[in-house]
DNA sequence: AAGTATGATTCGAT
DNA sequence: ATCGAATCATACTT
């Protein structure tokens, strides 16, 4: 014991911070009187140091003299002795391994918007889902929504791309810091646990970069599909026959213009809309005519003779009777719609 | 360019 | 869930 706690302390002192000496003539006296000078042991130490800046030939050359010296296996022990020491100290630090919030975060996005996950199936369906949930209805895919599913797809391919060449990256670095370690530990004691902890901040230093990769994945998504919302705001005026069929029902129902779903269904269905924008008109239509119902006095008089004037040629149709006048021409029925005659 | 019309969205109330 | 109300953002008009 005395030997080797003579050994390590001269080891350290040179191996740590290139201290001439430690102090203690005896452990000289006994180092050279092994043969052994400790300026030696600072040139193998040295070689060591500088083993990354040769060539792979000469390290190679270099390994194969250091691991056939002969204070290798002495080295090797006073090692094991160091580690079985620090790895008591080290053993408490290692034992967390929660899961990133962050990353789960932007993984169930990724995940929500249909970017990871299951292939083609999965992405599509997600991307329908969302048109779904953003309003629209189911039937009014378009233009729009192919557009939006091809950038999306884009950027899926991009991220799996990405990822997979992180993951290649990652699994070669591994496998190389393993392959290092495995050929250090014929010089050092390399127990597995290292091995695995060495593994794990590896991972975690890749999982970072990922982390990154899936962010800004993530704000290209939102961007699209702010882009995608965007675009679906974009407003174009129903057509004249359209705005005519609503404006018909709107002023023939005044005294209760809210038509049930069935109707909806039935005025979506003439003027070639949804029925949720039936429902945006129906609404936009109530509150500006009851904000200003003198504005939209001439319009309610016109749908009204132009109702009158439909009865009219059908009860003429029925009877034969051809007269062109219209027979209330003189006091149309003013429209008294109340804001607040909701059946 | 400024003003108006109009479809869509958002928010709170019911 | 649906409405009124306010508001946004664009289309259309002047």
């Amino acid at each position: 014991m005395d030997d080797q706690t003579r050994m390590l302390t001269g080891l350290t002192g040179l191996g740590g911070l290139s201290q001439p000496d430690v102090g203690d003539p005896d452990s000289v006296r006994k180092q050279q009187s092994l043969g052994q000078p400790q300026q030696d042991i600072g040139d193998i130490l040295q070689q060591i140091m500088a083993i990354t800046d040769e060539s792979l030939d000469e390290a190679q050359a270099r390994k194969h003299a250091l691991n056939c010296h002969r204070m290798k296996p002495a080295l090797f022990s006073v090692l094991c002795e160091i580690k079985e020491k620090t790895v008591l100290s080290i053993r408490g630090v290692q034992e967390e391994d929660p899961p990133d919030p962050q990353i789960m975060r932007l993984d169930n996005m990724l995940l929500a918007e249909g970017v990871s996950g299951p292939e083609k199936g999965g992405g599509s369906a997600a991307a329908a889902a969302a048109a779904a949930a953003a309003g629209g209805s189911p039937t009014d895919s378009s233009i729009e929504h192919s557009d939006y599913r091809a950038k999306l797809a884009q950027i899926r391919q991009i991220y799996h791309s990405e990822l997979e060449k992180y993951e290649q990256a990652c699994s070669e670095f591994t496998n190389h810091v393993m392959n290092l370690l495995r050929e250090q530990s014929r010089t050092r004691p390399i127990s597995p646990k290292e091995i695995e902890r060495m593994v794990a901040i590896i991972h975690r230093k890749f999982s970072s970069i990922q982390m990154q990769l899936k962010q800004s994945t993530c704000e290209a998504v939102m961007i699209l599909r702010s882009r995608f919302l965007d675009a679906r705001r974009k407003r174009r005026n129903f057509n004249k026959q359209a705005t005519e069929v609503l404006n018909e029902y709107f002023y023939s129902h005044l005294s209760n213009p809210y038509p049930s779903e069935e109707a909806k269904e039935e005025l979506a269905k003439k003027c070639g809309i949804t029925v949720s924008q039936v429902s945006n008109w129906f609404g936009n239509k109530r509150i500006r005519y009851k904000k200003n119902i003198g504005k939209f006095q001439e319009e309610a008089n016109l749908y009204a003779v132009k109702t009158a004037v439909d009865a009219a040629n059908v009860s003429a149709q029925a009877s034969q009777a051809n007269s062109p006048a219209t027979p209330n021409s003189g006091g149309y029925p003013a429209p008294c719609y109340t804001p607040d005659g909701r059946l």
